[in-house]
DNA sequence: CTTGCTTGCCTACAACTGTAGGCCTATTGG
DNA sequence: CCAATAGGCCTACAGTTGTAGGCAAGCAAG
């Protein structure tokens, strides 16, 4: 396992770290391309001010390819995610599982086929209660 | 419905506002005994700065008691914990509420008591689907 | 009454965030 | 070859957050 601490990822970092998670190696064009189709209004100098700050906290590497940097992530999505998951838990719900889920299925009704997928995914759960390992 | 507009919490905020929700109406005193109760490197300074801070943000309001004050939430939980769960949900996991559902049963396992709970939960979902009203 | 503790009020201050702007250089289209 | 451009480097600046400290006034104990 080992968890290693992830850096803080800020709310507006979070959403380029989507974006190298998803494509890397990726150059700093191409993640200024991303943002900007989805949303126009990022400016490219703060998406490059982001990605400054990311690499200073070392969440993201580059190495330069010519006279532009492709960009790597220093950190797993997953681990970023169990980080940002678990201080949510606690912050919002206490550290209490059951609040949060039944929050989000009743907040955000699943479709019929989620819903399949969600009791696969307890029956999963119910079987693999002692000796899951996830590597 | 009507989901005012919340004030953004900041992480060490929610813990304030947790116990103002659970206990209030409830002077800084008492605020400041339960945090540090659980988490005696809390300093009442910082508390009293914090209580101040979500009263200007208008998350929280006081009267005075004598000469001391009693706070009152201003925004309801149920409220903050859905924007933050949106804003968590859209941030970390894109908006997709699937990944984020089987990553904290996954993470978490729930206990079999739990996921009878949960699967009650699904099927409560899979009825509810269309006229649901939470009052 | 005087002193000290409790509670409030105002102030401080550095780090982190969001949001850019200016300058410099190497590339590339004319 | 020269000018426009893209991309990188450094700088800025206000607002938020975490973490307190100092001062003042009432209430309580001696």
């Amino acid at each position: 396992m080992k968890s290693k601490s992830v850096p803080r990822i800020s709310e507006t970092e979070w959403e380029l770290m989507r974006i190298v998670w998803a494509k890397h190696p990726v150059t700093a064009g191409e993640i200024i391309e991303a943002l900007t189709s989805t949303d126009p209004t990022w400016h490219p100098k703060t998406a490059r001010t982001l990605l400054a700050r990311l690499v200073k906290k070392r969440a993201l590497d580059y190495e330069p390819d010519g006279r532009r940097y492709v960009y790597q992530p220093l950190v797993t999505e997953r681990d970023c995610i169990r980080a940002a998951s678990a201080s949510f838990l606690e912050r919002v719900f206490g550290g209490a599982l059951q609040p949060l889920l039944a929050h989000f299925v009743q907040e955000h009704a699943p479709s019929p086929e989620e819903l399949a997928e969600l009791r696969q995914l307890l029956e999963k759960s119910s079987k693999g209660q002692k000796k899951e390992r996830i590597p």
